[in-house]
RNA sequence: GCACCUGUAGCUCAGUGGAUAGAGCAGUGGCCUCCGGAGCCGCGUGCGUAGGUUCGAUUCCUAUCAGGUGCACCA
């Protein structure tokens, strides 16, 4: 379905080219004056420079031809030579009745929709999930969402990090804490036990127990490297219990992503890619893309018009290990291979932008992805607490996502319990589902790229701009079209959405309308807080309607069923949004 | 040193080449014989600074200040 703005600016391109103007001076914005219009048009002063003529003159001609127009309830000129739009009711009622009838509210799929690959979550294996990992979750989770909305095929990637240094670290503190574990006996032979040598729990303690001693003991590091070097080539043991590590943590792992509500097409891990690096490797020194320096084999990637010096893009250090950049590279020929994707989107700390930086620039120059591929970095800012430095926990420590969400969903359902007379039960389950509002609301509402700042006492104060406001009106909405359904079938004739006869009803109207705008803006920005302001506003128009109009109460039955089905609109435009940040509405709170 | 990101109301955040820059919180004054008061209706303060482009700049450009971040063998 035509976007409405769309629409308009077809109507003015008609009256621009009558008038003898180009037509590309026709364009039609939002009002930023409510006061005055609806909608209006800038062209005319910028097409002034053109004709030699005064901008008022040919706004007057403009609008002149718009007069009539069934499309309009007004066209006005104003000031120096705006040109001030109101839609014709009858206009915005049929838009809006069409919309309702649309499956996906209007907004129109991708003409060509893509295969779009969505690397989120960081996770790494054998590391508990902690704040740092929630923003990439949340704002992937919505992205991949909002894509596929589009119509694209999407798929969501958590490409977990399994490869590294951390998996010898734990092996050589595992071999220091329990040395007579067959594991480490090269000489065993037989099948390694089918159940782990440790829990969820003691997993999460040896890594940074390993980390730290390594920092400190050298000896420790360097037998830790070691144990990577031979788990990656192939030392039955550590293989073995590399396999444990890893299902251990996805495990547990799947089940901190669940309450989370975020879900993955893909649990692909760093290691699948290593089959592809020998190849790669060879390719690029073949083809003369890679040369040594320093001793280790590189790509340059710098381009002459560069503002700042980056560096090449290192494939193998100059021991001939491989390291991150190797394992990336090799994922995008895995990833072309196994799903030929038109575009990557990375929801990574924004910290890494240089990196990715210079990953995608030796990609595209040594051809190891297809021409006209689409990557995209999606970097975020940090999530910091009430005094602007990143977010820890009262003693200083990382904070585990667990952990926070236990906070919030607790912090919930005490207010729960203040407020009303829920059963202990209920208000239990329910504050799951505000606190996970409260929470994704909390961080998408706020343009990605920023640092911001994480304040429980504010998301779960329920009032004003947050998500459980949100939840609130839908389950407001709700429970009236509850008590309207109850209704005998005779007082309920049916009835389409009607021309508006209140200002609250009209804003509500207007408001459902920029719907499939918002949604291409959010979609071509990849910026999830644009549905977040918008729902909010759009709760905003409903609250407003709901105490000026007595909605049940209204005896024209036919009247009242077209309020029923303007509220039939909003609820689902507010659940749609709600579902494409990543979370739903309670049945009551 | 070089580069990138961010500077908008007391606080937390939106926003735009156009007319009078918006919300929420906090403060404060109203609204429950009425569909859910987690609500609604009021009240006041601001585009870091200085230049430039433009008919018009908070938005684009340049300089500058402040905060954050990054600059090949970590991921």
């Amino acid at each position: 379905m035509k976007k409405l703005i769309d629409q308009m600016t077809a109507q003015l391109e008609a009256a621009f080219a009558a008038a003898g103007y180009d037509t590309r001076y026709a364009k039609v914005t939002l009002s930023n004056r409510p006061d005055l219009c609806e909608y209006q048009c800038n062209g005319a002063l910028s097409a002034a420079k053109e004709y030699h003529k005064a901008p008022a003159m040919i706004a007057k001609e403009v609008a002149e031809k718009c007069q009539g127009n069934p499309a309009f309830e007004s066209v006005e000129t104003a000031g120096p030579g705006f040109i001030n739009i109101k839609l014709g009711a009858s206009f915005l009622k049929d838009y809006l009745n069409e919309m309702a009838e649309n499956e996906k509210l209007g907004v129109e799929e991708c003409e060509k929709p893509e295969t779009v690959l969505i690397d989120f979550g960081g996770a790494n294996v054998a590391k508990p999930l902690h704040v740092g990992h929630l923003r990439s979750a949340i704002i992937g989770e919505s992205v991949k969402r909002i894509c596929r909305y589009k119509g694209n095929k999407v798929i969501g990637d958590v490409h977990l990090g399994d490869w590294g240094l951390q998996m010898g670290l734990i092996i050589t503190e595992l071999r220091v804490r329990q040395p007579d574990l067959v594991y480490f006996d090269e000489s065993y032979e037989g099948e390694y036990p089918a159940k782990a040598p440790f829990t969820i729990s003691e997993l999460e303690e040896i890594y940074p127990c390993a980390n730290a001693k390594s920092k400190e003991d050298e000896a420790f590091r360097e037998e830790a490297k070691n144990a990577t070097f031979e788990l990656q080539n192939g030392r039955r043991g550590y293989l073995a219990l590399w396999n444990h590590i890893l299902n251990v943590s996805v495990t547990d792992l799947k089940r901190n992503y669940d309450n989370l509500n975020v879900t993955f097409d893909l649990w692909k891990k760093e290691s699948d890619a290593q089959p592809y690096i020998p190849d790669m490797v060879k390719y690029l020194k073949d083809e003369g893309y890679a040369h040594i320096s320093q001793g280790a084999l590189v790509v340059d990637v710098a381009e002459p018009d560069d503002t700042k010096e980056i560096p090449p893009c290192m494939i193998l250090k100059s021991d001939g290990a491989t390291l991150y950049n190797t394992t990336d590279l090799a994922t995008l020929v895995e990833r072309r291979k196994l799903f030929d994707p038109d575009r990557i989107i990375y929801v990574v700390d924004k910290r890494q932008g240089l990196y990715f930086e210079q990953v995608f620039r030796c990609a595209r120059k040594t051809k190891l992805v297809k021409d006209g591929i689409r990557l995209d970095f999606l970097g975020f800012g940090t999530m910091n607490g009430k005094d602007g430095k990143p977010f820890k926990t009262r003693d200083g420590g990382v904070m585990r996502l667990e952990h926070l969400m236990r906070d919030i969903n607790e912090a919930v359902y005490v207010r729960m319990m203040e407020n009303k007379t829920v059963s202990e039960e209920e208000a239990r389950a329910t504050s799951r589902v505000i606190g996970l509002a409260a929470l994704k609301y909390g961080d998408l509402s706020n343009a990605a790229v920023k640092d911001y700042i994480f304040d429980v006492d504010r998301f779960t104060s329920f009032e004003g701009n947050t998500g459980p406001y949100i939840q609130y009106t839908i389950v407001r909405i709700q429970s009236i079209l509850k008590k309207y359904e109850a209704l005998p079938e005779s007082e309920r004739p049916a009835s389409a959405i009607r021309e508006a006869c209140s200002k609250s009803e009209r804003d509500l109207a207007l408001q459902l309308c920029k719907f499939n705008e918002m949604m291409d803006s959010a979609y071509e920005e990849l910026a999830p807080h644009k549905i977040c302001s918008y729902i909010y506003e759009l709760s905003d128009a409903f609250n407003s309607f709901y105490h000026e109009i007595r909605i049940l109460a209204e005896e024209d039955t036919v009247k009242r069923a077209g309020y029923i089905a303007l509220l039939r609109l909003t609820v689902r435009a507010l659940e749609t949004g709600i579902e494409l940040l990543g979370f739903a509405a309670p049945e009551r709170m």
